[in-house]
DNA sequence: CGGCTTATTGACATACGTCAACTATTGTGG
DNA sequence: CCACAATAGTTGACGTATGTCAATAAGCCG
């Protein structure tokens, strides 16, 4: 996992020794909007959603998957959490008691800077999502999702969500979704499934205005 | 300034050597979307909104007054920017050399850990606005804001943005705003210029579902 | 006061949401 | 491994919130 990449090795076992590791299946709940945080979570694998809730409606603000840490600022601040985390599919998930790691942290230099270096990654991306927000339609927003999460042109983009859920993180119905697909058909874009081929990446690039600033 | 509250004013003296403080006028700019980050920027006084721009269009991503440090992401991460940023008001700015603050950073653990903090709080402004942007109207938005920018109920809140700046922060346009106002006047809120009074609370938390998790 | 910008209002357009029917996919037990 | 139920995804018809455009009114500042 990325925070842990250039720690010593002392400092990982010490964060570790107190930990529970766990293989959740898909829609497992890690905790819940308005709870007290008890553990820092670390993805090893898998794929997790925060999902935020208002008045019996439910949205994805942002995915998160293997070699991530979950939601620090809540731990980080002993605030409670603003948004559930749901695994989205079968995960394998360290949990390191909330208060070892705050005590960890208080002494440890190296760990401190890594959480800052991940948490500034984080603060990036709902930068990048927020200007999708405010700045584009919906099929703009699909297009946009998809390249970011194209690592290697060449090779089908694989999601590992459900349609009706990655709706809600693009900020839409899954109706809508469906119609984005189709308009996205128009620049090449292929899908089957959860299985999803762009065709000219530079096509799909103009069509949203994508903003490659990574 | 928050972030340097608790550091040592040797911590403080060093990160102010190089230093240089400005006040600027209203619409000056701090940096563009695109620019490598020369500086960190701390607010003195004043406001700052980030703006996000896309084909023209532009959007406040956020505002940041008093207080509070610009973006450190981007600086952290030896990145451009994302968004750029610009005065909604006459603001009164102190720039820290980018270099000298990834050094000290690099060296001294509560610089680092009130970085860590002030980069947590931040994460959280943007994660409540993502539920805003997902889970409500245009008119709840704005009552959202209104309460969260209201700190002494029955203090009226003075808005130290020109309308239609406040329009892209929330997610809409002018127009649609000037019809949230309209709105929320049948809930009690009166608006005149640039003074908003909310005349029952409990009325307007629950006409935008407002969760109080801070 | 006069000219400029910003805010409001109304008429209208449209992107997206809603609802309902239908189809495809997935998972399960025989 | 098939059959069938349950769930997810798509499509069409239609509704509505919000955007657009244009005209007017209200602030703001020389």
């Amino acid at each position: 996992m990325r925070l842990l990449q250039n720690l010593q090795t002392a400092t990982i076992d010490n964060l570790l020794v107190e930990s529970t590791t766990h293989t959740l299946g898909a829609g497992s709940v890690l905790f819940e909007q308005g709870d007290e945080p008890q553990y820092v979570h670390f993805i090893l694998r898998g794929s997790v959603a925060l999902v935020g809730r208002s008045d019996e409606q439910e949205a994805v603000i942002e995915f998160f998957g293997g070699s991530e840490v979950l939601l620090t600022p809540a731990v980080i601040l002993k605030r409670p959490y603003l948004v559930s985390a749901r695994t989205v599919a079968e995960s394998r998930i360290v949990q390191i008691p909330a208060e070892r790691f705050r005590q960890i942290a208080g002494r440890d230099h190296a760990l401190t800077t890594a959480l800052t270096l991940e948490l500034a990654r984080h603060w990036r991306m709902l930068v990048v999502q927020m200007k999708d927000l405010k700045l584009r339609s919906a099929a703009q927003r699909l297009a946009s999702y998809l390249l970011s999460r194209c690592e290697n042109p060449g090779r089908p983009i694989m999601l590992n969500e459900e349609r009706r859920i990655l709706a809600t993180r693009l900020g839409m119905t899954p109706e809508s979704l469906s119609r984005a697909f189709r308009a996205l058909a128009e620049v090449g874009v292929t899908s089957r499934g959860r299985t999803i081929s762009i065709g000219d990446f530079e096509r799909l690039r103009q069509f949203c205005r994508y903003d490659d600033l990574t």
